[in-house]
DNA sequence: GTCTATACGGTGATAGAC
DNA sequence: GTCTATCACCGTATAGAC
């Protein structure tokens, strides 16, 4: 390289946003490289690659490619987090309107794009080798958990029912949601996310019959 | 290796015989490594050492690594519909029945244990980055798609109704039924293959209301 | 058929210049 | 902080003995 004064003293914030910045960099680089390889050719090398960095500073920030990948996972998860989150945050407070969000959510773009999706199952792959990935997971989706059950719990009470199963049906969409991904993954032109919302639709209605209209109404386009 | 005549010329069908077992062994110790260390770390080394033989074999039957992991692929999906085409043949003709079956089977113990599900993971996690995996996950899984077509097509002109969306209610099943398998897969404590029983059995309930209580007194089990 | 030995390139991680 | 050079090791696949 030509030129330009290196490395003067600089400033501690400076330094901390350099580096925040260059992990972000590096994590993206990494969720790339797992997209167009895949999780066992993913290298340092193709890591860095994808950055236009060298090796070296991939190592330098995340000390060896095992943390990085989990850091990697994390990010992915903060970015699905925010997607539901963002979406919970801009609807009302009926039940309802909650598990509605979720679900939309779930089948937004941002979320659930090809790429996304092969990042999820990339990491779902190892994660019998690696318990990390699948403690990262339960770590990371447990508020969603709690959120979707929430809704559950406070629909079946306004209706004046049981909510002994209230679990059972959280767990119920939840897996719902991952196997419509699954397919979307595999085998796109078999499900739409269109498809896979009309889907989820009707399994709600029938948990929650006083409300199928609701769910089927919002949840289903073109309707 | 002391001893034993190592190879005097043997009869066609007695070398076809070794080779067919061989294969079978070493495509064993791949799922096997896959299993143990995933498929990332899954190696000629790691595939030899469980098998109890050397890499060199592990070439001369499958050429390379990669068909050799396609192969063990194949080999899973074989179990696999093995599984279900027995459960199938042991019941009877009315749609309830097959699908009741298609479902009971996909929860058995033979196919839905710890094993089992982190090899499926593995692949797909996988199949992005090579695309065989998906075709043959598609090609392998075809008929098992057919029959739970056909069966809800056929239960849905018995009572008389649209059969339009029966491939709706089919994808809907079985993709419910792959998010069970990943959420015993990566958290087991939440969810049993009994309790996934359940949540099948509801959401087939209230896609075929007329038949509620054969799917319900039929998959739940202590009913 | 099965093994051992080995070629050859890639891999993660370190050292040290700048 | 970032790079390049380098290391020891591991990966696939081949060659050739038995």
């Amino acid at each position: 390289m030509s030129g330009e004064a290196a490395n003067p003293v600089r400033p501690r914030k400076e330094r901390v946003e350099n580096a925040t910045k260059r992990r972000r960099q590096i994590i993206q680089a990494t969720l790339s490289s797992v997209v167009k390889n895949g999780l066992a050719a993913t290298t340092l090398a193709t890591v860095a690659q994808e950055a236009g960095l060298s090796q070296g500073v991939a190592v330098f920030y995340f000390k060896n490619k095992h943390t990085l990948l989990a850091e990697a996972l994390r990010s992915h998860f903060e970015k699905y987090r925010e997607n539901w989150r963002t979406a919970l945050d801009a609807t009302g407070s009926h039940p309802v309107d909650r598990i509605v969000a979720l679900v939309r959510a779930d089948f937004d773009e941002e979320v659930c794009n090809p790429q996304a999706l092969a990042i999820w199952h990339a990491f779902w792959g190892e994660a019998n080798a690696r318990p990390l990935y699948a403690e990262i997971a339960k770590e990371l989706d447990a508020d969603r958990t709690a959120e979707m059950h929430n809704a559950c719990v406070e629909l079946l009470k306004r209706d004046g029912k049981e909510q002994s199963h209230a679990a059972l049906l959280a767990a119920g969409v939840d897996s719902l949601t991952d196997g419509l991904w699954l397919r979307i993954y595999l085998t796109p032109e078999s499900l739409t996310p269109a498809l896979a919302l009309e889907i989820t639709a009707r399994h709600l209605a029938a948990d929650f019959p006083e409300h199928a209209e609701a769910f089927l109404s919002r949840l289903v386009p073109r309707r």
